[in-house]
DNA sequence: TCCATTAGATTACAACTACAATCTAAACAA
DNA sequence: TTGTTTAGATTGTAGTTGTAATCTAATGGA
């Protein structure tokens, strides 16, 4: 079929970002533009009437994610009307809960483009979106009257049981490095 | 060039199996079978007389990156006469050291296949000597006389701050990870 | 000494990759 | 109502993927 509104046409512009940001965090960014497309509804060709390359597309989509990861920390602080360590045991919970291990494609985009990012060049836009989303994080996770340090610590331990507990899903592990760490998390103050 | 001797065969076919594990943590499993080969110094038609498949080479990669990991666990134990505590200070100190960031090939199976593993299938061999590994790594963490949850956390924070700083390498965040965790794994006991 | 075995090289293949050119029909400005 | 523009479909392409068949020469047992 031929041409479709300027609406439909960034309409699905978006949605192939969006269905791109999904396929990303759950099977990587090695995943074909010809099963994106196909997933997004779109014929691979259409693609590149869209975007320069998938180089492209993956950063696009990265920032996309992140972008959708501060909406939520956003929101998450107002529903807790800035009350800050309220809100962030709640994040806790939900981070450490086997809905999050078992949904990466809806899940932090810190922890399913960690190996994708890193593997990635180091010029690429997508690293430094991903920079600047760790940092927000763990100033998120910072306790009150804290220095920088002690979020960033926190975070490594929620990153790191997250995915460890990704890796070893199968395995009575899996169950127990999330109780570690939330234990971990919760206890300590 | 035709038959080649049983002892250099079989040289030839760990000179694989070690280039795959070095390679596999350094740019992932999706590394193609001819530029293995080549690494290797052989070419790519003749892998399939010493493998049944890219999978099976997975696999039996993954158990030799972490027989390793034991062994070097080990001999750290050795070295340090079983005080358990000053050869785990010593692991800590290399572990989160920005060598270590920089080498992942030579570096902790744990921390450069976790994202591999778990986009694999959960069937696979690969999963279940990953899972024995970080088992055994949690174990080798915990403190004399403590129990397994005390060393499944130190295990998520060490891990999460060098896959973390990986991904923010070329940020200054990344170096502050390191030292953040460093911090909050030594000042703590 | 001879010959069956076999490791590795070469070549081949079908599927897949990112990307590009062309085609088509609808959108929108005139 | 036109004519131009353009989103998406179709088709094509050069390179790469995992895997297999064939060829080779040398090994190692008889």
């Amino acid at each position: 079929m031929g041409r479709v509104s300027q609406a439909q046409a960034q309409e699905n512009r978006r949605r192939v970002v969006d269905t791109a940001s999904r396929l990303f965090r759950e099977q990587g960014t090695h995943i074909s533009v010809a099963d994106l497309m196909k997933a997004a509804g779109l014929t691979h060709g259409a693609f590149y009437k869209q975007f320069a390359s998938k180089e492209a597309l993956v950063d696009e989509a990265t920032t996309h994610a992140f972008d959708e990861l501060a909406r939520r920390h956003a929101t998450g602080l107002e529903r807790y009307d800035g009350r800050r360590d309220a809100a962030q045991r709640a994040l806790i919970d939900a981070y450490l809960s086997v809905e999050h291990r078992d949904d990466a494609a809806d899940g932090c985009p810190v922890a399913a483009l960690a190996t994708d990012v890193a593997r990635g060049g180091e010029d690429r836009e997508a690293r430094r979106v991903y920079a600047e989303g760790v940092a927000d994080f763990a100033a998120f996770l910072t306790s009150d009257g804290d220095e920088g340090a002690d979020g960033i610590a926190r975070l490594c331990l929620l990153f790191g049981a997250l995915v460890l507990s990704r890796a070893t899903k199968g395995s009575a592990l899996s169950e127990e490095i999330l109780a570690a760490a939330h234990a971990a998390l919760t206890e300590a103050r």
